[in-house]
RNA sequence: GGGGCGGUAGUUGAGUUGGUUACAACAACGGCCUGUCACGCCGUAGGUCACGGGUUCGAGUCCCGUCCGCCUCGCCA
């Protein structure tokens, strides 16, 4: 290769070319973007991930044979003079801004036509984007979202840095855990019928580094969920991974403020306020009907439930039998026209894909509520709506009674469908008005699981319950038990999320206990934590946060997958490699593993 | 596990109530053109309409099943 190469190092990229000098001799090596054969010359534009070049090839040229042959997608390399720049005098050259007269051309690779055009658009079928993914990564659109990550991760790694963070890493090869996400299991060969399991997240080795005296880490690290995946989830996916010992939640954030404003600065060039807001769980499930609020917009939810505590309304007093029962509503604005279709079938079904039965709605019409639900509601109750939820000549009332966590849900994501229909919110954030970043603090320790009637960590069983809480926990109220726990929330998307961690033997076993862990399996599954707690823990904790959506969010991406360079699909696969493939019998028998395919069950 | 959308030339799409030889643009290939830049003009080639059944005189079109991609509910501590 390198006599191959010989004389072709690249000394100029495409995009340094701009500011060159008229007569200057210059040397690229790239890919062809374009040709144009003209007869008496030749025009060639010249691609790398810099930058364009336009190449001029004349017919009186030696080399004008050889480079008439040149198609798209061909490897080249050029050396020749810089013969006119941008737009000159005669207002030829427009594109390349460059034009090089070609003196030396050499071809190290032909191409086929590829499969989909190189250009600045992700058009193509994905499917074929993903089965040629080198060249789907060539295309811009995606190269700046790969370089754009890069970016990031170098500052994350700054700034951490600056603060005395250590880079420290934990296994890959682990233990499976119970709760939480189904783990990824690699059998051992060596341990027949043992499996290890792939990190969910580094967690418990964060911890443990806390304990080993590491009073700050943190780890981009590779982690792996096998659930369903979504156009925000991929099987693995990457978190920046923090932890530090001797701390308040205000410390770990703080860190991440700065972090975020970095990024946020010199990335998109927008300089974000400090401190970041912050909102309890409580509150932001009430005001938004969701724990990863959208602040960006108001149109908040409201509790009308008191209005119609002895309603004659048949529908709205169905729904408060249940002791859960609860109505909420929003006031959306005239602004925003709502055809009955509109409301009942397409914002309704938002509402029934959360659970919801239905919206209810009614319209504020020449000064009092109309159309919808009106005619079935008191007068005292119209009067107490329009009271408390104000609603604009015009506007519209909608409703949904239900369940306290179905009501809240579902009309939170009726109020984040509507912002986004009517263009409210930004998906490329270009300004500081575009970003509505919060942390959301004091989520619930405990979630109660109907279905599998027990209790599950909201967060998880190593985050630490707020000490004023310790009397209800002791009590067995754990519904009242709040965690230190927090997260931040970017545009309605959970960004990362953290929390302070159990620092003390007995606390942890009490939470294993509550979790419905008994002694015997928290021994089993947890007894390097439990040994390590009973050898003095600092107080600790940390954060992690989602590399891929930070990118995916920062970039304006559509999916994940763009942000990602070698994605999975929804089915898990990789088209590209066809992975997960066949293995050899032999492999499996080495692994005592047998495979039964459904049908010979 | 459930729901929705989609699969037609290399690519992106059109294809009406089922009806002759499945259409266009771009790309490819050949020719022409000394200033293009979404170049232009002329021509050529390119199809198991995802796959398998069924209904019908006749299916890209209707029905059933399967596969694949995307969105989504459940799931994701």
């Amino acid at each position: 290769m390198s006599e191959f190469l010989n004389g072709f190092k690249r000394t100029h990229t495409c995009g340094d070319l701009r500011g060159t000098d008229v007569g200057k001799t210059v040397r690229l090596v790239g890919w062809v973007q374009d040709y144009r054969n003209l007869g008496g010359f030749l025009f060639i534009v010249m691609r790398d991930r810099y930058g364009i070049t336009q190449i001029h090839v004349d017919a009186g040229s030696p080399l004008f044979e050889q480079a008439s042959k040149i198609r798209a997608e061909w490897v080249i390399g050029v050396e020749g003079k810089v013969i006119s720049r941008g737009k000159d005098a005669n207002q030829k050259l427009a594109t390349g801004e460059i034009e090089v007269d070609a003196t030396e051309l050499r071809i190290f690779n032909r191409a086929e036509t590829a499969p989909f055009a190189i250009h600045d658009r992700c058009d193509a079928d994905e499917k074929i984007r993903l089965k040629y993914r080198y060249l789907d990564l060539r295309r811009p659109c995606l190269n700046r979202n790969i370089i754009m990550r890069s970016q990031i991760t170098r500052i994350i790694r700054r700034v951490l840095e600056d603060h005395n963070f250590l880079d420290l890493e934990t296994p890959v090869l682990g233990k499976s855990t119970p709760e939480g996400a189904r783990d990824y299991l690699v059998p051992s060969r060596v341990q027949p019928g043992k499996f290890y399991a792939l990190p969910q997240s580094p967690q418990l080795f964060k911890q443990l580094y806390m304990i080993s005296g590491f009073d700050r880490y943190y780890q981009i690290a590779r982690c792996f969920r096998d659930e369903d995946l979504r156009l925000d989830r991929q099987p693995e996916f990457t978190q920046i991974d923090m932890e530090m010992s001797f701390i308040e939640p205000e410390d770990i954030q703080n860190i991440c403020e700065e972090m975020i404003c970095t990024i946020f600065h010199e990335v998109l060039n927008i300089d974000l306020p400090r401190p970041f807001k912050r909102i309890s769980w409580d509150e932001s499930m009430d005001r938004f009907g969701v724990d990863a609020p959208d602040i960006r917009f108001g149109m908040e939810l409201n509790n009308v439930t008191e209005i119609f505590r002895n309603t004659e309304f048949k529908l709205f007093a169905a729904a408060l039998e249940n002791k859960q029962g609860t109505i909420r509503a929003i006031s959306v604005p005239a602004s925003v026209k709502l055809s009955r279709k509109d409301i009942e079938q397409s914002l309704g079904d938002v509402a029934k894909t959360y659970g919801a039965k239905g919206l209810a709605w009614t319209k504020m019409t020449n000064g009092a509520l109309d159309a919808g639900i009106a005619k079935q509601l008191s007068d005292t109750e119209k009067a107490a709506l329009i009271d408390m939820l104000k609603p604009e000549e015009g506007g519209t009332l909608l409703f949904v009674a239900d369940k306290l966590n179905i009501a809240r849900n579902a009309l939170g994501r009726v109020r984040k469908e509507i912002a986004v229909r009517n263009n409210w919110v930004p998906k490329v954030m270009t300004k500081t008005e575009d970003v509505g970043l919060t942390w959301v603090t004091d989520f619930p320790m405990f979630e109660w699981s109907d279905e599998d009637n027990r209790w599950y960590a909201m967060h998880h069983p190593f985050t630490s319950p707020r000490s004023s809480d310790w009397p209800a926990f002791e009590a067995g109220d754990l519904g009242n038990v709040y965690a230190q726990a927090y997260d931040l929330v970017l545009n309605g998307i959970e960004l990362g999320g953290g929390s302070i961690r159990i620092h003390n033997i007995d606390v942890q076993k009490k939470v294993f206990a509550a979790l419905g862990i008994g002694d015997a399996e928290a021994r089993a599954k947890f007894s390097f934590l439990l040994d390590a707690l009973s050898f003095g823990a600092p107080p600790h904790g940390g954060l992690a946060f989602g590399l891929d959506r930070m990118v995916m969010l920062l970039s304006g991406a559509d999916s994940l997958r763009d942000v990602i360079a070698f994605p999975k699909t929804n089915k898990a696969t990789d088209l590209m490699t066809e992975a997960p493939g066949d293995v050899d019998d032999k492999q499996l028998d080495e692994l005592y593993i047998k495979t039964v395919m459904p049908e010979e069950q």
